[in-house]
DNA sequence: TTTATTGT
């Protein structure tokens, strides 16, 4: 393979982007072998610039990063939620929320909440309202606002577009709808209910007998489109028993007749999936763990 | 009831 062939569209994009934000230096470097003078023609952070910051040593094995590293995990912690944020897909990798029977009621109106920007992310890596209009999905809560009327505030947090992720409108509105209602009502018998909620982007084998991970990008943002979505719950019996569900749902029409056992997986096949790991924080917080797996009643 | 979008 050679990186510079495959390297190139992409520059483009980078030059675009670099002449954009105006405080522009041109890296100055000779040519390494293969590289095509690529590097001579990429543009760069002034050096002032970087070297201002306090942040990293300039001796040891913190001086590689002298110049900071590209990109750290993006935690954001709400009140009514942790997420972390993948800017790549422009959404969440995951989002964990504490379901309460006493916070499913109070204040909190819908009617006065509106999707907005979230502007801790990035421009570059930021889905907007504009990405999702007329792009025929939905804009899906990930942590949803129902789970929150406890407060104005909390209901208002799941409205930023980094708890959001573009969703089949007839799934968002019925058979995953129903899913978060079942969740909902799982207050009533469990004494705390955790939740925890993302895309999937999952292979699927394509016309050549060979597995692709294929997904559609809307908007100028090109904002992910999942494939799939995933829900977690962690479930806290008044014995003080710890019981597991694990559900995954394809980003398309879903019958909302079909049982939503149906579409219990288990935990392990949405860990293999999706690059996260439940299993070894809830085993070694607890001894007494069941998991309801596919099959069950 | 809750999930939304679009148009005026």
């Amino acid at each position: 393979m050679q990186a510079g062939r495959w390297l190139v569209p992409g520059l483009s994009l980078a030059l675009g982007a670099g002449l954009g934000a105006g405080a522009v230096a041109w890296l100055n470097r000779k040519a390494s072998p293969g590289m095509g003078g690529l590097w001579s023609r990429l543009p760069v952070l002034p050096v002032a610039a970087a070297a201002a910051g306090p942040v990293v040593p300039t001796e040891g094995p913190g001086e590689l990063a002298k110049y900071g590293l590209p990109g750290l995990a993006q935690l954001k912690s709400r009140e009514s939620y942790v997420l972390c944020y993948d800017p790549r897909s422009r959404s969440a990798m995951w989002v964990i929320e504490q379901l309460k029977p006493e916070r499913l009621r109070g204040p909190g109106d819908r009617q006065t909440c509106g999707f907005q920007e979230d502007d801790s992310v990035h421009v570059y890596h930021r889905a907007t309202n504009a990405d999702y209009r007329g792009s025929g999905f939905d804009r899906g809560h990930l942590a949803a606002a129902a789970n929150h009327r406890w407060s104005q505030k909390a209901m208002d947090d799941t409205f930023y577009l980094s708890n959001v992720a573009p969703q089949v409108p007839h799934l968002n509105q019925n058979a995953w709808n129903n899913l978060e209602k079942y969740c909902r009502r799982l207050t009533q018998t469990y004494h705390n209910v955790y939740v925890c909620t993302g895309p999937l982007f999952l292979p699927r084998r394509e016309a050549d007998g060979k597995m692709y991970v294929k997904y559609q990008v809307i908007g100028k943002n090109n904002v992910a489109v999942p494939t799939h979505f995933f829900k977690v719950l962690i479930l806290e019996a008044p014995g003080g028993q710890i019981e597991l569900r694990s559900y995954v749902m394809p980003n398309a029409p879903v019958d909302e007749n079909i049982p939503l056992e149906r579409f219990l997986v288990p935990i392990e096949s949405i860990e293999r999936a999706s690059g996260l790991l439940f299993m070894p924080n809830i085993l070694t917080r607890t001894s007494n763990l069941k998991a309801i797996a596919p099959g069950a009643k």
